[in-house]
DNA sequence: ATAGTTAACGGAATCGATTGCGTAAATTAA
DNA sequence: TTAATTTACGCAATCGATTCCGTTAACTAT
């Protein structure tokens, strides 16, 4: 197998006669080169099978045109979609996407920070791991004046920019809504509470119950380790075994939530009648469960695309503002068979 | 916001009184330096907060240590499992992962394709878009000597490592499993004929018929475009309303397959009993849908995993055999409630 | 016609890490 | 003790693109 010789400016320049100089300068179409001479040196770029070196071009500008992704896990309907909407952006800008995840390990998150901030990345966009709490791993890129975006899961303790959704109104409007569904009993299945997502929701659930004059009752918060599905299993079992069993779910995600419907009909509760179900994310499946499944549905992939132009936007305007921008988006409640009891006016938010 | 300036081992060097070199050799262990020494400087490096300039030394050795990859997209529960595969193993031996989809676009797919050439990258993972057909864009990979890993949705035309699942077994297995649970006519959804997945799944369908005395009925194979969801519903009403409708459906995806458990149920055709359905891919849906459906499973992630050592490998024996390896992993007949009209031994593969 | 301006391009340093070749000192062999 | 190795390191070129200064020639204004 012969590998062919890379083709370099340096060879444009002696096969047209040309310095190295007016050869990049003419395909960075620099306005001290002749159209002529442009279009001369591109044809013949082309002809010759040219194609830029970006690891030359990066050292030389000390940037990489690409955007590092650090999340948990990318087979997650979520974060597939995150990811999917942060490559259109940056592509299209002509930027890279590299990617890693932590598999929720801080060390894996530390050990991913690094390898990425080696690579000389534009910025970053992080979604925390579960076990993340220091934050000191990211300071490097702080110090470099390397933008960073946290998305979805975000750091309380640490300034930078930031995507998110209005997590505490969601989770008010959720359970809000199964309060007019005439719930009395809500149960909510809570995420870890040091990240924001889960404790936003939870902190929502609360606040519905509360200002519609609601009891609080803590043998119906059940805390999750990661809202699994087995993990759903269990606790719908447990509750559905009270002596006075909650007639209302709501989960700070749709595998809990999903289970918690398969649970109850397995158990012989009917849902949504003797226990309305609401979950979030939207995920495919809760539109393929049977009762359909009730949940908040957000856009993942336009918070890719948001947090992505951040990012190009910060590179472009190199350290304009020292404002860190917090962007929050809305979300809406999908309401489906598992927690419709009554006619519903949609609402729309 | 100040920013600080990078360490470079030329920083290092004149901190410690040792030659660039020998701090570079330092860093990577090179075996004339003593251990003393290299313990000294990686102290030293650690402390002064050195962090190795990934796209210097790609720029030095032609290679930047990054496998790209090239998809449809990214939000699909095969892709996503398959993408996570290669990043488990990439990162493992040190490498990085470029992503891009190519959103089934040929001129994408091209431009993609040369966007992570320019990143020089050391080897490219490919599932091809629906549309293409030409594969000139490949070339210049294969002349500079860069190894190509296509998988799943490969090419019938072109030399290189291919890592699939055997698409025409598990046609075959599927369609059979339908004959032995009773199914007289069997429908098809097909998907689109020039990528070798869906033709080898409808191949051993057809073989699968064949064998077992039963007639080929060409209004009973529906050419799919997408696969989609919307279309596998047009479908299945089609086939349900004939005057002789099939007994069984086996689809070339999961999300055609819940779209006609879904669409029959609406109609009041019961699954599995007068309409049994078996889908492809194992996908979350699969198990959540009622009746749950029966599916064919296949290792994504594991593909994924596959396809990155083979690339590792490649570029470790620096161009050791020309010959082109093709990996064909096994699949599973998953069995659920959309197909069990009798009592199955469970069958493994 | 002459100074001033502009257009179009070239020279050479630079980014940071790597490595072939060379060398001085230390160690071993004889 | 002297030659032969070995150990431990330094010099300087190199990878390919970019860019700060120039420079020359053509052009414009007066």
């Amino acid at each position: 197998m012969k590998i062919k010789k890379e083709v370099t400016i340096y060879d444009l320049a002696k096969e047209l006669n040309y310095s190295p100089s007016t050869i990049s300068r003419a395909l960075n179409n620099h306005k001290s080169i002749s159209k002529k001479t442009i279009k001369l040196i591109k044809e013949a770029a082309e002809e010759m099978g040219y194609r830029p070196n970006n690891l030359a071009a990066g050292l030389r500008n000390n940037k990489s045109n690409t955007i590092g992704v650090l999340i948990s896990r990318i087979n997650r309907p979520f974060m597939a979609s995150l990811i999917s909407g942060i490559e259109e952006t940056a592509r299209k800008a002509g930027h890279n996407v590299l990617i890693s995840q932590s598999n929720d390990k801080y060390e894996n998150e530390i050990s991913n920070c690094n390898t990425l901030y080696d690579s000389r990345i534009t910025g970053l966009i992080v979604s925390l791991s579960m076990e993340t709490v220091e934050m000191e791993h990211f300071k490097k890129f702080v110090d470099k004046g390397i933008p960073i975006v946290f998305v979805d899961r975000v750091p309380d303790n640490f300034n930078s920019y930031k995507v998110v959704i209005d997590n505490y109104t969601a989770g008010y409007s959720a359970t809000k809504h199964l309060i007019e569904q005439g719930c009395k009993r809500i149960a909510h299945f809570a995420g870890a509470q040091h990240r924001n997502v889960y404790r936003e929701r939870k902190k929502g659930y609360l606040d519905a119950l509360r200002e519609h004059g609601l009891p609080i009752e803590d043998n119906l918060i059940v805390n999750f380790k990661t809202l699994s599905f087995e993990e759903g299993n269990k606790a719908t079992k447990k509750l559905l075994k009270m002596g006075n069993p909650p007639d209302g779910i709501f989960s700070a995600n749709d595998t809990a939530a999903v289970s918690a419907i398969m649970c109850a009909k397995k158990m012989g509760v009917e849902v949504p009648e003797e226990l309305a179900v609401i979950g979030f994310n939207d995920d495919p499946i809760a539109s393929i469960v049977q009762p359909s499944l009730s949940t908040v549905s957000h856009p993942a992939s336009k918070m890719g695309a948001i947090s992505a132009k951040r990012i190009l936007d910060h590179s472009a305007n190199t350290y304009d503002t020292e404002l860190s921008e917090i962007t929050v988006l809305g979300t809406e409640i999908v309401v489906r068979d598992s927690s419709r009891k009554k006619d519903i006016v949609l609402e729309s938010e």
